[in-house]
DNA sequence: TGATCGTGGGGAAGCGGTTACTCCGGCTCG
DNA sequence: CGAGCCGGAGTAACCGCTTCCCCACGATCA
């Protein structure tokens, strides 16, 4: 089923049944023509085809660091919902927390798509700025990267680990033990650091190394009850879901015993026991803004950087007045 | 940076370097002046030329009911780890849980991609038949379809479920409510006969509307508990949570006042609060088998139907003797 | 009425590759 | 020593589509 035989069967040339495709103007007559021989075939244009003559494959690639976290496929969900909608198809690529493999998953990427959305990526700045060097159409989501001109949709990870800290300080808690992120994501950094500037509030900090996943806050939870806190703020919910696993199997009641945060307010830190006190990054609009980004730099408009996306709080039961 | 460069750079004819990237035979002086010059010149052959004259975009299709589902990520994510070790690339589409919408999402994406997956696919057998009328290189996921020769890698959702009503009854339970999931959805069809079997072994099922998400679980809770169960079996670990959740807000002790079960053993079924009974359906073999199919197919051999993979029950905390 | 203009459709030139076919040069073998 | 072969490289056809260019035709104006 190619165009030269919706051609043939409508007794035009290719040329006018491409026209007809694409909505250019062609005696009435002719298009109907063209169209029911269209429709009785079955006809559909080769993309192939046409992205080699166009240049372009209405197609967007997506990296994200882990397929299997609920936190990107909010994101994703969404980013390939707006995509959709527009005509486009998304390529995803996981790197699987892989750092050092990002950027050639990256670039490889980047030659069967129109443009890339990366979703808090690990890799250097310098990688970055390759990889902007070789497109125009990179995004960033969760991740702030100066002076490389990326447009970006971020959600403010400082403030709102700020807010959470500033939560637990009004109940009493004096000192905390913050179960870390992967060192290169940058919220791991942002958050981080909000944690050290609550330390100015009075609140003692101690940083345990955990990791992105539920079976990391799990593991990282005995180390930090060496330094005997009153409360566990976690990198996000998914260790923050770990973390209360293990306080349970330890017979620590939360918020009783103990308090604990997460961060992302994915669909289960609502539905945990206890549920679960979070700050709700808002997945939906940061697809919907990767979309509206990548929309727009392909569609050579110049995406200006949007301002950075505030996580509401959700104080909910995990959380309750200092022990002791 | 076509292959027009390389070639003039290198002071052969296109169809040298041609041949030099595609690894036949070339006098070895040729082959490295045009391997140096496509290293210089960073070439990387257009994938849409490409296509265009083999018919093949090294690309397959996902359709996956609902992206933000961690059971079908897991499966996804073994699938994209495959494909991309294969050089494939992986289009992710999100039916919503739509099956009006799945046909035409399929048949869109078929243009687009040399196979096509479907994962738990919701669609009527007459809307797989036409799919399968338009392309030989699709196979199923968690869908057994008889007669239509598609092939599939598909979890004993049959037997899984009966082996989780025979752990209730030996627990002594008699009265189970049966949370149900989506009704186009087979595994859905599976379970609910097995669960219907069980009655034949002297448990008593209450039949209760749900649907596939934790939030379907939540609500679904206190319609179920009106035919006074002593265990509640949910459709799988998503409702399970949900239903947890709700069993907590009503004070409601798991396993001591009611014992409840999942199906799929997703990474928060070991973590919550309590850990979930379940059967252990193995995403990563389900994302490995399809690959494994598709690939098969799409090689041009025929792949034949692999028989149900068995999902291992997994005793936890959410499950004991039967109250009372 | 004839020259001009505008409109719409056909022919053909690519887009960037792959590959059939051809041709050339150096072997082997008679 | 010449004919036949064979391997390797170049030429060109082609994959399916878009779009430029040009021509035909009808309408408009002097």
């Amino acid at each position: 089923m190619t165009i030269r035989s919706v051609a043939d069967a409508a007794g035009v040339s290719i040329a006018t049944v491409s026209r007809v495709m694409s909505g250019q103007s062609v005696r009435s007559e002719l298009a109907d023509r063209v169209r029911s021989a269209a429709e009785d075939l079955g006809y559909q244009p080769n993309p192939s085809a046409q992205g080699l003559v166009s240049g372009l494959n209405r197609t967007v690639g997506v990296v994200v660091p882990d397929l299997a976290n609920p936190y990107f496929n909010g994101v994703l969900k969404a980013l390939n919902v707006d995509a959709a909608r527009a005509g486009f198809r998304t390529l995803v690529a996981d790197s699987d927390n892989d750092e050092n493999e990002e950027l050639e998953i990256s670039r490889n990427l980047l030659r069967y798509v129109d443009g890339l959305v990366l979703v808090s990526p690990r890799m250097p700045s310098e990688s970055l700025h390759v990889l902007a060097k070789e497109s125009t159409n990179v995004v960033l989501v969760n991740r702030v990267a100066v002076g490389l001109g990326l447009p970006t949709v971020a959600v403010d990870a400082f403030g709102a680990m700020l807010e959470l800290c500033g939560h637990l300080a009004r109940l009493g808690h004096k000192k905390l033990a913050y179960l870390e992120g992967p060192a290169a994501a940058w919220q791991s950094v942002e958050r981080r650091r909000a944690v050290e500037h609550a330390a100015a509030f009075g609140l003692d900090v101690a940083f345990v190394p955990a990791g992105p996943s539920i079976q990391h806050g799990h593991d990282a939870v005995d180390e930090a009850l060496t330094h005997k806190p009153t409360a566990l703020v976690a990198f996000n919910d998914l260790v923050a879901l770990g973390a209360l696993s293990r306080l349970r199997e330890l017979n620590l009641r939360v918020p009783e015993d103990i308090s604990l945060t997460g961060t992302d307010d994915i669909a289960f830190a609502r539905f945990s026991t206890p549920s679960l006190t979070t700050t709700a990054a808002p997945q939906r609009r940061l697809g919907e803004g990767a979309w509206g980004l990548i929309s727009a730099v392909m569609a050579g408009e110049s995406a200006e950087e949007s301002p950075l996306l505030k996580a509401e709080m959700v104080v909910r039961d995990s959380t309750g007045p200092a022990a002791r």
